[in-house]
DNA sequence: CAAATATACATAAGATTCTTAAGTATTTGC
DNA sequence: GCAAATACTTAAGAATCTTATGTATATTTG
């Protein structure tokens, strides 16, 4: 588990990228998914996600269908048009940052 | 220059280095530098900035020592032995963290 | 030489984003 | 039948950032 500052900023860049792969998910198979992908190393709290997950519905970028599944409802998020560009947008951008940072963090490999 | 959000978790991560790699620096010069090292993509805020180091000197990683120049005053700072130790932990925590985010970004890197 | 720009630090108000916690309800496994 | 897992929501508080303001000195430039 890291010091969770480090999630901060790159919550949203990970569930469109989800949303991204695996079509549509609802919040909780989310945060099943990236633990299992992470092994263990990365958890979503379902405090940080699910407000996450209403913004950027908000926001335009997915858009979801509740499903119901026996007396339970499961709410499955997609990506709209608008999603799918932010989704390159932020990706692209955290790679960039990344490679930033690798001249200021570890300046022997930026020779 | 990026959605900031991103620096958010980075930017004690990316002083405690600094120091680590130039002995000690004054704040200004820190902003001046991260801009030059970084062909201007992170421009540190003065509002960041400044309560960072005086919480990083709170907590014992680093120490200040002000310096006279003509009227003027510099505030210099420079790692602790604790410091030291937090930058590697750190440098190493962010890279780690950046690996596992690729599981789940950019899987065809990961395979 | 006056005005603009650069150097240098500090802090407060507000926004954003997270953690922690509490609440509600259904389903599965032992 | 009871614990654990599934599933979603929201509120209070903490942390970290932006924006703005304040203060002051030094340098550059027209």
């Amino acid at each position: 588990m890291y010091s969770t500052e480090l999630l901060k900023g790159t919550l949203k860049t990970i569930l469109l990228k989800l949303l991204a792969n695996q079509g549509k998910m609802y919040g909780y198979e989310i945060t099943q998914q990236v633990k299992l992908l992470t092994a263990d190393k990365i958890q979503l709290t379902e405090g940080a996600l699910y407000p996450t997950l209403h913004k950027l519905e908000a926001d335009g970028l997915v858009t979801s269908e509740k499903v119901s599944i026996g007396k339970r409802v499961r709410k499955y998020y997609l990506l709209t048009p608008k999603g799918k560009t932010a989704t390159t947008d932020k990706v692209n951008e955290f790679f960039d940052f990344v490679k930033t940072l690798q001249l200021l963090l570890d300046p022997d490999l930026s020779r």
